[in-house]
DNA sequence: CAGTATCCTCGAGGATACTG
DNA sequence: CAGTATCCTCGAGGATACTG
């Protein structure tokens, strides 16, 4: 910063008028990021307004402009979870087991302000929390953060907190549309606690809680004990076609 | 974390010796998963022996020890910078302005002790930081979040500390195989006090600072500044085809 | 249920001085 | 230059009680 002494007074209040070079560096890129050029300019009013992170890295790096809206402390999590479905307030805090109330509330109120996560629309239901198109446009990221997680990160531990419904979004995580064999296939997965499906259509992949409107296949368990449990997974088939399950199991693996 | 009273002294070793449900999960998946389960059990070791965070998520999600490797303040600009290239510790904390002394230091030595990051060896150099694979292995989620970043976070403001070396790594998360017309190309900038290249090769991008071996297009000028600033980007050339430079520019898009 | 308000702790992390 | 050691602050974030 030394290399901009002069003014400093002024800084605080010039934050919020600038003309941005991330910006500009994207119009010159091509016609697709043109077209996102209005989403940018809304956002950064949102965001100056209030909840522009007071621990903001302030370096001219997207990386680093990514962190200051969710590099906090849950953030990430918080979007894994409202990337599977749009949930309650008590929802978001029993999954997130250890967030305090306060906490999840200036969470989400922060990914409210900088235009993440819309909450009581029409969109997301009353009372629901869902992500915004600038929200789910993450995924891309976070799904490579799982991929690593997966192959590199720290073991599970004992004891660790799960949910199953993770695991949608991990499986979702590994898919490799060259190792799909047929059209599409929707598999819907049933268990003591958990309910959930995952279709697979023109190699993209979507994801569920509770039950899936015309599943090809049913399994009466869990996403992991599916994958990396002890009996056969046509074992588990309720509905559909063993040839099926297998095709679909082997649509996934890690992308090294 | 009330919901497991019982042993609470035993479990902190516990966690060292588990069987863990995300290696037998990336098991079933196939045989590139399988390649890197001696790595992972290295790393278990390296994790158990002493810098398992104080603060982990404890959550069985390979999103949330993800973040519980590299979730940490400063630690992915860390991994940025040294994406770019080996450095030095001094080197480090300038471009990390604001972290002190100790907090670099704790964060190398923690990601050491998670195995992304190695120090003095013959591969990294005398005094040089560097990253092993399993480091290099974080590039393409850190590359999904320069593009959230670019298109969707929020804007860099005046006064925000900049390297033009951080632009290479964001114009590689721009690139796009398919828009790309022929073979290969490296391309040399050099500024008054920058100079780094890219090379295309393949469909891969490598970047790099300094002196590039043999560049095909010599820009004097800084990436920012090739892309966004006022002149044509032919008249920055030193050397090289305008052609060329044209088809290696149009290379570069927001894949959203 | 969906939060807000208050209080408090403790540790991240910043500043500074010092050493090999 | 490459760190380590010490001290200190302040704010993240946990706990709890309360309200619409």
């Amino acid at each position: 910063m030394a290399e901009r002494p002069e003014k400093p007074a002024f800084q605080a209040r010039a934050r919020c008028k600038s003309v941005l070079s991330g910006v500009i560096f994207l119009l010159t890129l091509g016609p697709i990021a043109l077209k996102t050029y209005s989403t940018i300019k809304t956002y950064s009013l949102l965001l100056d307004s209030s909840s522009m992170s007071r621990r903001s890295y302030r370096q001219n790096c997207a990386l680093a402009r990514a962190n200051d809206v969710i590099g906090d402390r849950w953030t990430q999590l918080l979007i894994r979870d409202l990337l599977i479905a749009p949930r309650r307030f008590n929802e978001l805090q029993a999954s997130l087991k250890g967030i305090g109330a306060n906490l999840l509330s200036s969470r989400l109120k922060e990914l409210e302000g900088a235009g993440l996560v819309e909450h009581g629309t029409p969109a997301s239901g009353k009372h629901r929390y869902a992500l915004t198109a600038r929200g789910r446009a993450i995924e891309p990221a976070l799904l490579a953060l799982i991929r690593w997680g997966l192959v590199y990160g720290p073991d599970n531990q004992p004891g660790d907190h799960h949910h199953d419904d993770w695991d949608l979004l991990a499986l979702k995580a590994l898919f490799q549309p060259d190792r799909m064999a047929g059209e599409g296939v929707t598999v819907q997965f049933t268990d003591h606690e958990f309910s959930g499906w995952m279709a697979i259509a023109d190699g993209v992949v979507t994801i569920g809680l509770g039950e899936a409107e015309e599943p090809d296949v049913c399994v009466a368990t869990t996403i992991k004990n599916l994958f990396t449990g002890p009996g056969e997974p046509s074992g588990y088939l309720q509905a559909g076609d063993p040839e099926t399950l297998r095709n679909f199991m082997h649509s996934f693996a890690v992308r090294v």
